[in-house]
DNA sequence: TGTACATCAGTGAACGCGCGTTCACTGATGTAC
DNA sequence: TGTACATCAGTGAACGCGCGTTCACTGATGTAC
């Protein structure tokens, strides 16, 4: 749907506003962070006058659902690549988990909004857009790596799992209390790593659910 | 430090404003949501003039950090109760989960407030207040539950672990996404527990954490 | 007990700010003949 | 190729809004003598 990344000599009105509205919202969000994300602060990062971006985009709101989408896009992208770069089949969680908390906190902005957007999203009724195709991606590699796909609602639950414990660990990896972990383990991604192999739906040896009673 | 709720007949000078104005943030935070939290809509709400609140918090900083400190102590309170209503050792991070995605969805407004409050708390070095206590009596369940109190980095991570599939099923468990899984299941609470049982820091049977190389 | 006075905890008006959005406009472009 | 005109994508000024914060103030309270 989208080309290449801007870089053209701006062949006339701008171009392609809508892009570099984007583009700009997206530098801004890593420069400032979310708060300074407003319509006029992204018109001004662009370049143009704070009523210009309305020719693109209906409210404020738009704008913020096409950055998001943007964000979402990337993270798929992200995620599939980790996917095949996986040594094993295995593997293949524990390296959608990675990925997905590293692409959250080089994009921690950026992965908010999104966060938000997906929130907002919950009003309505089912679509889910890029997002679902992501939860579809662990769905199917935990069936790849061992689980019954029969099994509907086990299969349901370790994929909420899965996604549940990546988003607090994305959200959370860059608090100052864990820093000294990070140190002894030797490095962020270990540390990512460590705390993956401690939840079983990300762990590389096979584990089955616990009975309800022991 | 504090004692009762309120509930006095308004001695004089509106007696308590300081509890007053967070007791008024929390009500105005579960009506409205987080973004409508600002200083003067808090004093509105208590009843008082939008300059009363600097008599008693240096900024509007200050009274969101009250707020937070408040989400943190009931949230502690919760878990206590929570832990000590456990069947079994065994059964213990799994009831500690469930109540804290509990509060988190009756609180969610509060709830962010409150991880707001912990993100900010990042930039400063060491301490970390009522949330600290809070990660302790993880560290400490797992312990009783069987995990080996020598291995320091073994018992961080499973703390870590736990912590953030807490935090991201809190936030992700509201998603209308996950409404026809948790009707399939019987209600929320079983939803909760389906999902901390494919999550081995929480699971009710003993599991360790797997080899780096199978 | 009464009076003078410092202090404490409010008021309400005002400040400057950035926001989202609207409006009439203007200049560049594409199109029909 | 040249001209008339509709359309498209910008401008810039203005709107009303709620915000955090400040200020001089005022009235109730507590305290010293």
């Amino acid at each position: 749907m989208e080309e290449t990344q801007a870089a053209q000599p701006r062949p006339y009105h701008h171009g392609d506003l809508s892009r570099a509205l984007v583009d700009a919202a997206r530098r801004l969000l890593e420069r400032e962070g979310p708060t300074a994300l407003s319509l006029r602060a992204v018109a001004r990062e662009a370049g143009v006058s704070p009523a210009a971006p309305y020719h693109h985009f209906k409210d404020k709101g738009e704008l913020m659902a096409a950055v998001a989408r943007q964000g979402w896009d990337l993270l798929n992208e992200t995620l599939a690549q980790a996917k095949e770069r996986a040594a094993s089949v295995r593997a293949r969680m524990s390296e959608l988990g990675v990925a997905y908390v590293t692409f959250a906190r080089q994009n921690p902005a950026l992965y908010r909004v999104m966060y938000d957007s997906f929130r907002e999203k919950e009003a309505l009724p089912d679509r889910m857009g890029e997002t679902d195709s992501a939860f579809c991606r662990v769905r199917h590699t935990l069936v790849e790596a061992g689980a019954d796909p029969d099994d509907w609602i086990g299969l349901e639950l370790a994929s909420v799992a899965a996604w549940c414990a990546a988003h607090g660990l994305a959200e959370m990896a860059g608090f100052a209390q864990f820093q000294r972990l990070k140190e002894a383990l030797g490095g962020e991604e270990a540390f990512l790593r460590g705390v993956f192999d401690h939840l079983s739906v990300y762990a590389r040896t096979p584990r089955s659910p616990s009975p309800d009673k022991p």
